[in-house]
DNA sequence: ACGATGATGAAC
DNA sequence: TTCATCATCGTA
């Protein structure tokens, strides 16, 4: 299982470095998983995208924690978004989950194939059940949500500019996407 | 292309 | 208290 460790760095190498890892979820005894896919970086108080650039405010306050938290926020009055904090206290920062593959559920013992799609950030947090209740908990078995390695090392990574975000001045452009080109 | 649907933060 | 905005998705 990835520890603090992980997450307590630059928030574009946490968002590369979770590309093809496992994405854990356990709730009322039942476990799902996927592999990540697609990931962005919300890094620090001056980028305009980052919804932490409006200071510490109740919704953004977990941002300013240490990395290894889970950020969960609704958007667009409908769909609840994931994503983890990175970076020591006081640098806000967070890595939006925004595509898994793969989803599985474990059936007697075994991780069998789901047919959801996680294809998409919203998407994905009803396949696994993730919601606002997750906010500030650390990332972990306790909480119920984590990451782990897997077997799988993506072949090419690519960047692009960040999805949604035309609102944010000469921030829009940073290729601060990342997603996994080929396995 | 557009509407659903409600939290958020800033202005008043 | 009001108001514009929003890190999306499904349908058309």
């Amino acid at each position: 299982m990835l520890d603090k460790s992980f997450f307590v760095r630059d928030t574009r190498e946490v968002a590369r470095d979770l590309l093809g890892k496992y994405l854990y979820r356990e709730i009322d005894g039942k476990y799902y998983r996927g592999i990540i896919s697609e990931t962005e970086a919300y890094h620090g108080p001056d980028d305009l995208a980052c919804h932490c650039s409006k200071g510490k405010t109740p919704r953004t306050e977990i941002m300013f924690a240490e990395g290894g938290n889970i950020y969960v926020y609704l958007i667009y009055g409908m769909y609840e978004m994931l994503n983890f904090t990175t970076m020591p206290q006081d640098f806000p920062a967070a890595v939006l989950i925004r595509g898994v593959i793969f989803p599985q559920v474990r059936k007697g013992g075994k991780f069998v194939d789901l047919q959801d799609r996680t294809d998409g950030p919203g998407k994905l947090t009803r396949a696994f059940y993730v919601d606002r209740r997750l906010n500030g908990k650390p990332v972990g078995k306790t909480t119920g949500l984590w990451v782990e390695e897997s077997n799988i090392t993506p072949r090419e990574i690519i960047r692009t500019p960040r999805i949604g975000v035309d609102y944010a001045k000469e921030w829009k452009d940073k290729p601060w996407r990342y997603l996994i080109k080929k396995l």
